[in-house]
DNA sequence: TCCCAGGTAGATC
DNA sequence: GATCTACATGGG
């Protein structure tokens, strides 16, 4: 991979394993917009990207060399080895072969704590759509301003403080309906101490799992999705209805338990078990398999 | 009008 | 501890 400047642009070279538009609209974020074929506006935290790709060439916009290199790298999860983690998935289980073949653009993005909790939260009986929807309304009018992209301005997430200020009423008025006293209970917690993010990242899956689910709206379901995507624990297999419904019609021909399928899963991908749910999470909503 | 959506809390057995 | 249902909102 080869960082560089060209004019105002950072162009990456020499990516592989990774497509823009897999890794984007594969369902683990929300807080982006398409722009065109191959072409988006992406938020994390405070920074904005443009990022438009063609093979295995980035060409980005909006940010510098060293930016790149300190945050979007890292957001894009950029220096992990894919094709190695594809190669003991396939290994582990042949069955894997078409869901990685199809989607092998998709890398585990590492995105903010505090949004990534709030997202999943309002996640529940919901669509994507309006999951995005709700996620730009609590940025344009609790967040950051962060610049203007092709005419459409964009927004950071609320960070911690600006969290702290939002009432139960506040998160009602975003559409956020039932959710709203989970959204309040998450936003105080997320004050506290006892929730920040190093924390929950080192001690250990169990442990951040058990904390996670102290909060109102946090289950099984979302807890996974936040150990997953915001903590870096890349054991977590979030088990959705998506994810049910392939398990079912891959491993086990009959209606089969959560929990059995959690178990399942720890056992047959063990510690790659969030890139194999991410896989056959995209394959399942690809194909509509109802 | 009815049904469902990247689920979860609370009630009931 | 396993199963059932209400929950706000929006789109098909």
């Amino acid at each position: 991979m080869r960082i560089f400047n060209e004019g105002d642009c950072v162009i990456v070279e020499d990516v592989s394993e990774f497509d823009i538009r897999q890794t984007l609209e594969c369902g683990q974020c929300f807080h982006f917009e398409k722009l065109d074929e191959m072409d988006y506006a992406v938020v994390y935290k405070k920074h904005l990207l443009r990022i438009k790709q063609n093979g295995n060439v980035l060409k980005c916009e909006n940010t510098s060399v060293e930016e790149f290199e300190n945050v979007w790298k890292y957001y894009f999860d950029l220096d992990r080895d894919y094709k190695c983690i594809q190669e003991d998935l396939i290994s582990a289980d042949e069955r894997l072969l078409e869901a990685i073949k199809e989607n092998r653009g998709v890398r585990i993005l590492n995105q903010d704590f505090a949004e990534t909790l709030m997202s999943f939260i309002i996640s529940q009986n919901k669509q994507i759509p309006h999951i995005k929807a709700i996620v730009k309304s609590l940025s344009e009018k609790y967040g950051d301003y962060l610049g203007s992209i092709n005419g459409m301005d964009f927004y950071a997430f609320p960070d911690e403080l600006q969290i702290k200020k939002i009432s139960e009423e506040m998160y009602r008025e975003c559409k956020t309906g039932f959710r709203a006293p989970y959204l309040f209970d998450a936003g105080v917690k997320l004050n506290s101490e006892d929730f920040n993010s190093e924390g929950l990242r080192n001690m250990g899956y169990d442990l951040a799992k058990e904390k996670l689910i102290t909060i109102k709206g946090v289950g099984e379901k979302v807890a996974n999705c936040v150990l997953l995507f915001a903590l870096g624990y890349r054991n977590a297999f979030p088990v959705d209805v998506w994810i049910k419904r392939i398990m079912e019609h891959m491993y086990f021909e009959k209606e089969t338990d959560n929990n059995e399928i959690m178990r399942f899963a720890k056992e047959r991908f063990g510690d790659y078990g969030g890139y194999a749910q991410q896989y056959l999470f995209y394959y399942a909503r690809e194909k509509k398999m109802k």
